[in-house]
DNA sequence: CCCTGATTCGC
DNA sequence: GCGAATCAGG
C-alpha cells in the first residue's frame, strides 16, 4: 500500500481526532502502526502525549543506543506551529469501528418518523465555536444523547418497502453522505442519515457535532461519547 | 505481558 | 519517503 492523499487525508483526520496509532492502521489497512507513526511524523502531525516522553529531557540522558554513535551536533529545529487545515477528503471507510454512539441513556428523541427528520426541532442557544471541521463545538456538558435510541415506533408490516423507499441504505452510502445510522440495524426502517457529509468527516455538520465534541485541556477531558451501536436496544 | 508513541536507519 | 526494529514509559 502507499500513501495516497486520501489515505493521508484520512490519517491526519484519524491522528488528530486522537485515534491511537494502531486504531489508525487497522482502519486504513495495509499498513502497520509503525507505518502510521513514521508517515504522521512526516507529515508533522505532532502527537499528543506519547507515554514514553511525559517529561521533557533536553539532552540525551540515556545513551543505550548500540545502533550507531551519532557525532551530529543537532541544531535546534524551531517547533512549527501547524495550522490545521482541514483537507477535503473522502473517508471511504464505513464509521463502524471507531466512531460515535450508543444510547447511554435512553432519551426520548422524536426520530425519524416518516420522511423527513427533524433532529434539531429546537433552537440550540448554547453554541460555543466552530470547530475545525465547521461543526459545532460542543462543552462537555453540552453532550447530548448521542443517538435517538429507538424511539417508541412501531413497524409497520404492510408497506415495508414504501416505507423506506427513500430513505439511505447501506447502498447509498458514498464518501459525500452522512453515514450516521437512524434506528438500529436490522429494523425495517433502519437507514441512514444521508446528508452531504462535512467535508472530511463522515457524517454532516450536523451529526459531527453530536459525534465529536471539543477537544478540552486534559485532565478536564471527558471520555469520548459511546458509540452509536452496542448500546442497550431500547423497545 | 499488553499497550502507547518516538526514534533510528537500512532500504 | 518508507517502515521494521528498537527504545522507553504506562
Amino acid at each position: 500500500m502507499s500513501w495516497t492523499d486520501e489515505r493521508i487525508d484520512q490519517l491526519k483526520g484519524m491522528w488528530e481526532r486522537g485515534l491511537t496509532a494502531s486504531q489508525i492502521a487497522d482502519e486504513l489497512g495495509g499498513v502497520s502502526r509503525n507505518a502510521v507513526i513514521g508517515k504522521a511524523h512526516r507529515l508533522g502531525l505532532q502527537s499528543r502525549p506519547s507515554p514514553v516522553k511525559a517529561n521533557e529531557t533536553p539532552k540525551k540522558a540515556a545513551a543505550p543506543a548500540p545502533r550507531k554513535p551519532a557525532p551530529t551536533p543537532e541544531v535546534e529545529a524551531p517547533r512549527a506551529a501547524a495550522p490545521v487545515a482541514p483537507a477535503p477528503a473522502a473517508p471511504v471507510r464505513a464509521p463502524a469501528a471507531a466512531a460515535p454512539a450508543a444510547p447511554a441513556a435512553p432519551a426520548p428523541a422524536p426520530a425519524a418518523a416518516a420522511g423527513d427528520d427533524a433532529p434539531t426541532p429546537a433552537p440550540q442557544p448554547r453554541i460555543i465555536s466552530v470547530g475545525p471541521g465547521g461543526f459545532l463545538r460542543q462543552g462537555p456538558g453540552d453532550q447530548q444523547a448521542p443517538i435517538p435510541p429507538a424511539p417508541p415506533r412501531r413497524l409497520v408490516p404492510a408497506k415495508p418497502s414504501a416505507e423506506i423507499a427513500d430513505k439511505t441504505s447501506l447502498l447509498d452510502l458514498t464518501e459525500r453522505i452522512c453515514k450516521w445510522p437512524m434506528g438500529h440495524p436490522g429494523e425495517a426502517d433502519f437507514h441512514f442519515c444521508g446528508e452531504t457529509v462535512n467535508p472530511g468527516f463522515p457524517y454532516c455538520v450536523e451529526h459531527c457535532g453530536r459525534a465529536y465534541q471539543a477537544q478540552l485541556p486534559r485532565g478536564t477531558r471527558r471520555p469520548p461519547p459511546p458509540l452509536p451501536f452496542g448500546g442497550p436496544r431500547v423497545r
